[in-house]
DNA sequence: ATCATAATGTGATATTTTTCACAATCAATT
DNA sequence: AATTGATTGTGAAAAATATCACATTATGAT
């Protein structure tokens, strides 16, 4: 059973604002816990896909990777998120491996369970509509922003999805940190493109103090310089994030 | 109310096979019908979300547009097809425009109206829930398609969605007429390319006798040659397709 | 503090993709 | 059959991005 403090964690969480208190602990009342050490895998492409997670501390990256070593990093998920919608009800196997990024304890709602509390309260199934299609549009406007200016218009999109994801504001002028240690070669995964590439273009945005660097992790001083370069189009965060 | 002839197109189409006939009836039964012209638009992006659109007969796309008159298209719908599903619970403006590639009638089904059957039956709320879903399937596996293995593999993983969504068998050596006019512009605003580079690899397949034109059209005489190119998964077709 | 490993930085070069500037072809009208 | 506009084809040059091959700098464990 879930306690207050997860409750009140997952408000403030953007990815599953969708969902009432109520209609949350009403999922999280079936759930059984499992627990995934750092760089293990709560699940790989081509399993069977019938179970939802939920993310009660932790963080999960959910990628596709090639024969050829790339990766592509979709989502990064942290506590109060929901994983598994989109393969959920249709009986294929996932796309999608999700591994854990840090020691994350998740809640596993299974498929049939969330078909019964669909059935006996209506309000949830809107709730859940409501975050299925939030989460759909996150993703339509990634495939907008990682196709429509180039390699650095995707990675500044990225910084600005960083910066709403983890972002806590670093000084009196409005600069951004972005708390957590993301290193190029993810960045490169997440954008498509070489870690080389990413590197000159961080260089660049140094150089124009866009950004700097403290302690191996990005603060952002102009996030209006990166909103140029991808045209921003200021969507709202729930949308507008990793 | 729709006819028989209009359940019968719809169980062979694709993206609402989700649905039994019985749950699209229902949805159809709210409906008002529309009329679009070709190269009018259904919608606009910035417009408020809260309606979905079922067409009936017709086509239109689904695309994002730039200042500089870039265009990326995110969808192609035809009969059969529903429109809207991630908009539409947000709340939020829509982010995507819509414009009808053929005169199109569509049924016009509130956002009200829906959450009115979804909580009188469970199951159409599951129906649906599976449908959102699959639509989504679609788009990140285009993510994929078009990250991962340059603009050729971007553009023969959209030559086997086409084939999925226009084929028709050729001839008895399994070549597969993909029927529907497409110009190079159309294909180079799907995979974010310029229509010189599409029309250079185009040519590059032709000379591979990998497809051919035909009174405009394209003819995929080597499916297996496309599929590698893009390190195809041989997803299911109502997630391969445009 | 030292060592080992991971992460970052950078030049030189190759490859991919775009841009520009037209020519050629096709398709629908007059 | 001639004309017009849209579409397709192509070369040459520029720009964007990737590749390769290291040097440098952090970070964490001993």
């Amino acid at each position: 059973m879930n306690k207050p403090m997860e409750l009140t964690k997952q408000l403030e969480n953007s990815n599953t604002s969708s969902f009432s208190p109520a209609n949350l602990e009403r999922m999280l009342a079936y759930a059984t816990d499992r627990s995934i050490a750092a760089g293990s895998h709560l699940f790989w492409e081509g399993d069977i896909s019938d179970k939802l997670f939920y993310i009660k501390n932790g963080r999960v990256k959910l990628t596709k990777s090639t024969d050829e070593g790339k990766e592509l990093i979709l989502y990064m998920y942290q506590a109060g998120d929901i994983i598994g919608q989109a393969d959920l009800f249709s009986g294929t196997r996932l796309g999608f491996t999700a591994e854990a990024l840090e020691d994350t304890e998740v809640s596993v709602i299974d498929h049939k369970d969330l078909e019964l509390i669909i059935c006996q309260h209506c309000d949830f199934a809107i709730d859940f509509m409501k975050w299925m299609g939030t989460h759909h549009r996150l993703t339509q406007t990634k495939v907008r922003d990682l196709m429509l200016y180039g390699k650095p218009g995707a990675l500044c999109s990225t910084l600005i999805r960083l910066s709403n994801t983890y972002g806590e504001p670093h000084n009196e002028d409005g600069s951004i940190l972005i708390n957590k240690k993301i290193t190029h070669t993810d960045l490169s995964n997440m954008i498509g493109a070489t870690r080389e590439s990413v590197n000159r273009m961080l260089s660049d945005l140094r150089k124009k103090e866009t950004i700097e660097y403290e302690h191996g992790m990005i603060i952002v001083h102009d996030l209006e310089a990166l909103q140029e370069v991808c045209h921003c189009e200021l969507c709202p965060k729930e949308i507008c994030r990793i």
